[in-house]
Order: C-alpha cells, then structure tokens, then sequence
DNA sequence: TTCGCAACTTACCGGGCGTTCAGTAATCTT
DNA sequence: AAGATTACTGAACGCCCGGTAAGTTGCGAA
C-alpha cells in the first residue's frame, strides 16, 4: 500500500526531454492523478497521496499544477474536449437522424473506452465547486444535444414512440456510461465489439433476436 | 446556504416521543444525512454540515450515532436490506427464468424509487473503508444473482445469445442504476410506468416496435 | 419538591489537509 | 567558468476535520 506505483517511473520524460534527470511532464503527473481519484474518489485522494504514487514530494507536484483543483480541471477539460468532438465530425452532423445517432453513440463509446479514467472521473462529480459545476454544464449540454439527436429520430419513425423520449435518453445514457464502471481495456473484449454491442443491445433489446 | 433545511424541524419526533422537548429520532437524523451524503458525497460532507442542515451542533448528532462511519454503515443496511428482500419472495425464486427475470428487475426499480437516497449512496462507494467493502461485497453478491438470473433466461431461449451474457447483464443493470441519477419522485413519471418503461426498453430495445 | 435521565451545548483536542516558501542540486546557455 | 533555469526537497503554516469531555437544560416520575 506504500512507495510508488511502478508505472510513475515509466511514465516520466525520459531521454527525449531537455534535462538529463528524467523529470515528470504533466500528462504524466495527470494520468497518475487521475487514476488516483477514481480509485479513492477525488475528495478522498490527499496530495500527500498523489506524491506518493509519483514516488516524489507534495511540493514537486507543486511544480508542474497550481493545485489540486487545477489536476481537477485539466482532467475534466480533456474528457469533454474529446467527447465534443464527436459531435462535431461531419457524419454526426449530416445524414438520416438514426445514422448519426448511431454515429454518436458509437463515438461516445470511444471515447469513453480511449479515455476510460478522463471520463471515469467526469461522471462521478457531485459540482461541490465552480470547477466541476462548469465541467456538469459542459456536459449537460452534451447530453442534451443527443437528446436532440434521439428526438429527431423518433419523429422520424426509427425509435420507438411508446416510451417518453426523455426516459428513453436517459436510459440510454445510462447504459453506456455504466461502461466506465465495469470495463476493463486490453481484456477479451474489444472496444469495437463492445460498441457493437451496445448498439444492438440499444436498438434490439435484449429479447431473442428478430428478424431486422 | 446556511442555516438548517426546512424540513428538519418537521422531521422531529413530534409528540408522540417519550419527550417533550421534541427530539430527533435516528431515522430523522439517517433521512437527512443521507440527503447530505448524496448532494456533496460522503468524504466532501463533514459532520458540522450535517449538524447544520439538522439544526443542532456536531456533538449533538454524535448523541445519536457513534460516528460519521456509523451513519454511512446504517444507510448501506437498508439499501442492500431491501434490494436482497427482492431475491427472497416467492416470484423470484419459482417459475420460467425470463418471469423471475422480469420480476426481479421490477422489484430492483421499486426499492431504487422507494429508497432512492439509499441506493444512491450504495451505487456511488469507491471502497475506501471496511465499511464500503462490506457493502460492496453484498452488493456483488445480488448483482451474481441476477447474472445467474439472465444466464438461465438466455439458456431458456427467453434472451437474445448474440451478445456476451455478462455485457448484457452489466448494460442491464447500468441502465436501471442510472435511474438514481435523474428520476425525482412526485414528478409526472411513476415508478411504476418507470418500471414498466425500463422492461420495455431492455427486452424489446429502443427500435420500432415489433410484434412481439 | 426533588430526583433522574434523555437530550443536548460549549469548549476543546490531535491530526491531517492543501498549500507555501526558502533553499539546493543538476543541467543548459553564453 | 559564470549565470540562469529547471526541477525539485524539507520544513513549516493555518485551517478544518472527526471526535470527546464536561457541564446544562427540560421534563416525567416518585
């Protein structure tokens, strides 16, 4: 439960740095940070903590971020940054509603699997300060506009209309971010199949199959 | 943001306790931790906020419960007490897998609307204490048990075997847990159209509708 | 009228938290 | 070789946390 985490030390510059003693950068000081919060919770991870698993001092990691709510804010900046940009590929944005809904769906998946502890920790906030309530309405957002997505879908006849479509984003939504409690990247299932699924599970159901 | 929340003083015992200086019982003091626990996470919500948002001062609510800890391990209790009470009637445990399948899920919507704050807290623990991992032990233990549920039901033909039985049984369950996140009772939605929606959408999926 | 107990209140404690700061060694620049 | 810059170290700071000890109040019982 002590000393650093073997990875801290592979994840520093190395050789390719302009300094010889084989400092931290930030995106190293970050993916150990982050991972951190996810595993304690964010409160609950003391920088002391995070010193630790960096095998260095509380004030280096003073050095290379403000503070702890700066790590916060970098982190969270990185996961919406990436999900955003799903929506704004071409195939997202033009096309029948059902081909970018599924588009976006797929995307999220993605995004969600490529940035698993980014995403991780972005929907576990609670908005106790301005950073994670400005991080919330970024992502309020997101949501909402694939809630658009899920509405023009419906008005096109390819989603159901028996179920109210607000229940049905939602549902939908929770399904896929339930991934960042449960997968594991590099196991048997692959990110591509797991997107696969997700799709079928979402459309079909998960009744025997039909014949569409 | 200060000063005791409205409800509180109506939360008191009244005068049906021994005493008449209308004091609080443990079930006011859980209702409103809980509340607390829930709105800025357990580790963020200190003991002063909670004496706060009851109206009394820290040592007054360790008069009720012997710490911070205690009231966490109460609240988890119920929760998992309720959510097991699901497992153990009658329709769960006789007749076709794809019936006890379909109730089970009906009974978890139930006691996740009916308890909401409680199963909210047991959804969000990150184990940090033994406390956490007890709870989060039990919790593994009904998730096995409605794992085994959909394996029958996929054995019995009921279930689509297309997809890997544990992704269904985790989008499943990410699905009715995300409940907790949005549904707000005494909103037009009942928990019962809520139940009967996530039923819909989990085995016939959010495509049109089918014959079946 | 006094007693006894439930239900507090006020005052406090040690400890860990996030953060700061002065100093320093190693390295790059000139 | 000298100076500037990078990347730290170690010791402290003040604050607030969970928890406690001791005294006080209000009310029912005797």
């Amino acid at each position: 439960m002590a000393g650093p985490v073997p990875e801290a030390r592979e994840q520093r510059r190395g050789g390719n740095g302009r300094s010889g003693r084989d400092p931290y950068d930030l995106s190293a000081v970050l993916d150990i940070s982050v991972a951190a919060f996810n595993d304690f919770g964010y409160e609950a991870t003391s920088m002391g903590m995070l010193a630790e698993r960096l095998g260095t001092s509380k004030s280096a990691v003073y050095y290379h971020v403000s503070g702890k709510e700066d790590l916060l804010r970098l982190a969270l900046d990185r996961a919406l940054g990436h999900l955003e940009a799903v929506l704004s590929e071409p195939e997202a944005t033009s096309g029948p509603a059902e081909d970018r809904l599924r588009f976006v769906l797929r995307g999220a998946v993605r995004v969600l699997v490529d940035d698993l502890p980014y995403v991780t920790l972005l929907l576990r906030l609670r908005g106790n300060t301005e950073v994670e309530r400005t991080a919330l309405g970024r992502r309020r957002e997101f949501d909402h506009s694939v809630a658009t997505l899920v509405d023009e879908a419906r008005t096109a006849g390819s989603l159901r209309s028996d179920v109210d479509a607000r229940t049905t984003t939602r549902l939908l939504f929770g399904m896929i971010n339930s991934i960042v409690e449960w997968y594991k990247p590099g196991g048997p299932l692959t990110s591509e199949q797991l997107a696969d699924d997700v799709i079928t599970v979402a459309f079909d159901g998960l009744g025997e199959q039909s014949a569409r």
